[in-house]
RNA sequence: GUGGGCGUAGCUCAGUUGGUUAGAGCGCCGGAUUGUGAUUCCGGAGGUCGCGGGUUCGACCCCCGUCGUCCACCCCA
């Protein structure tokens, strides 16, 4: 045997028990969040067909794709969910109840490089509405960020969510530069996705270059940013083409964030375009009011991606949240949640000899919903107590010589050290799980 | 992709200006008399110094490559 690397591939991760405990906790709350909202879980295979997420996106993620031949098939390991919920959607367009509201916890793969809050693979949680042309579908999608941010022990003003309007931008351009050019419209938001990152006046060059795919003249590409400049949401909606909806719709979903009580944790930011092609009208982002980590989840209306793949036009509004930024973002907070191993109930034969009567117990406490550890070997009670200890167990069973030739099974309780015996072959088991 | 930092025990790290058997703390295992949780004390296991080459009488240390990781830029959810 020649000695082989046994470390993941770079950009993975293997997760010990603390990390799953932990990973089990984040998923659970969004499970829970989504429930509340009644949305309902589905699936789809990690490995698609590369045409699904090649046909619309270009070359880029193509180069980001984890993806093979096999038999003549050219498959990938999904870079993100939409496309896969937005095909079980077409597939069955004819016989849903819309508007439906679907979610996912998933892993997905893209093979690029690796910075803080970015690795290879990483779990995300989306939610998506399909159906529903109005706002109504991202104010509630809004809200469904902002109770899960509440739910994992985040302060209010640790995070915020961002809001902007594609469609209000897109409005804006065709009626002014980009009159006779519509079709840069995505190109230019690409560009304009990175303000943040590189400053306006890299923008206003990259809109300019003539070598580049925007090629504005430079009084024109200082217009586009001094638009994305604007920070209020009257003065954007005041500076909106009046034969557009787009502000109107921006005007609705604030009214609706402040019925649901969260109209102070979203700001309105005209260079929040999101990097994504499909996308049409609102989009948003959550990120950390320190400004210390990457977005923590991002999303918005795409309403033309089921006609975009072949099929029906269906509109559609969602998000992904990541699991990677969020738990960089706890860490930073202190807000990591302690969790423990979860065990009821320890279960102690002090010898070989009890250890019948110690499994009859335990199984016992099972069937009754319990989670049981049976200590499988004979160390001595001190460490049994220590240990059972340290995990939280409520109830410790002990099962000695004395006990078994009396009928009986000891019970104690390691939260305040009661004990009492209890008749080994009838001792009522209080319900659990 | 470019530049830089780092990689020594399970974890966090020291260390040797190149020189016999590589260290600490924490953790882990065991013990401090007979069946009960703390603290303390004692003992123990565990490392081919990321991997592969090279230089050298001799490499954990120097050089090259490679893999992993972090940061910045780049790129992008």
């Amino acid at each position: 045997m020649s000695k082989q690397n046994l470390k993941p591939p770079r950009g993975t991760r293997d997760l010990y028990p603390e990390d799953q405990r932990f990973r089990e906790w984040l998923f659970g709350h969004f499970r829970e969040v989504a429930a509340r909202f009644a949305f309902e879980e589905v699936d789809a295979p990690i490995v698609e067909r590369a045409s699904l997420f090649m046909r619309k996106a270009g070359e880029e993620i193509v180069d980001q794709l984890y993806h093979f031949e096999l038999h003549g098939r050219h498959l990938a390991l999904r870079p993100e969910m939409t496309p896969s919920i937005a095909r079980m959607v077409m597939a069955r367009a004819g016989g849903l109840r819309m508007p439906l509201r679907w979610f996912t916890v998933t892993q997905n793969w893209r093979y690029e490089r690796m910075t803080r809050g970015r690795k290879r693979e990483h779990y995300q949680w989306n939610m998506d509405i399909y159906g529903e042309p109005s706002v109504t579908a991202e104010a509630e999608l809004i809200a469904a960020v902002t109770t899960l941010v509440d739910r994992v022990g985040l302060e209010r003003d640790h995070v915020k969510i961002r809001v902007n309007s594609r469609s209000l931008l897109e409005a804006s351009l065709r009626a002014g530069v980009l009159r006779d050019r519509p079709e840069v419209f995505e190109p230019l938001c690409v560009v304009i996705d990175k303000i943040e990152k590189i400053g306006a006046d890299k923008v206003t060059d990259m809109l300019v270059d003539p070598a580049g795919a925007v090629q504005l003249d430079a009084a024109s590409a200082r217009d586009v940013v001094a638009m994305l400049e604007v920070k209020n949401l009257e003065d954007a909606v005041a500076a909106a083409p009046a034969d557009s909806s787009a502000g109107s719709d921006l005007l609705r979903l604030w009214s609706l964030l402040s019925a649901y009580g969260i109209e102070d944790r979203v700001v309105f930011d005209a260079s929040v375009v999101r990097g994504l092609a499909y996308y049409t009208g609102i989009v948003f982002e959550a990120f950390d009011t320190r400004g210390a980590l990457r977005s923590i989840c991002g999303g918005g209306r795409y309403d033309r991606l089921t006609e975009t793949l072949g099929g029906p036009s269906i509109p559609a509004a969602g998000f992904g949240f990541g699991d990677v930024v969020i738990a960089e973002l706890l860490a930073d907070m202190n807000k990591l949640p302690e969790l423990q191993h979860p065990v009821d109930d320890v279960v102690f034969a002090f010898d070989e000899a009890q250890r019948a009567a110690a499994i009859d117990v335990a199984t016992r406490l099972r069937g009754a919903g319990h989670r049981v550890e049976l200590v499988l070997g004979t160390p001595k009670l001190k460490r049994v107590i220590t240990d059972a200890d340290r995990d939280g167990v409520d109830t410790l069973w002990l099962v000695g010589p004395d006990e078994v030739e009396r009928g009986v099974v000891k019970q104690r309780r390691l939260a305040t050290g009661e004990e009492s015996e209890l008749p080994l072959d009838s001792f009522a088991v209080e319900p659990r799980g």
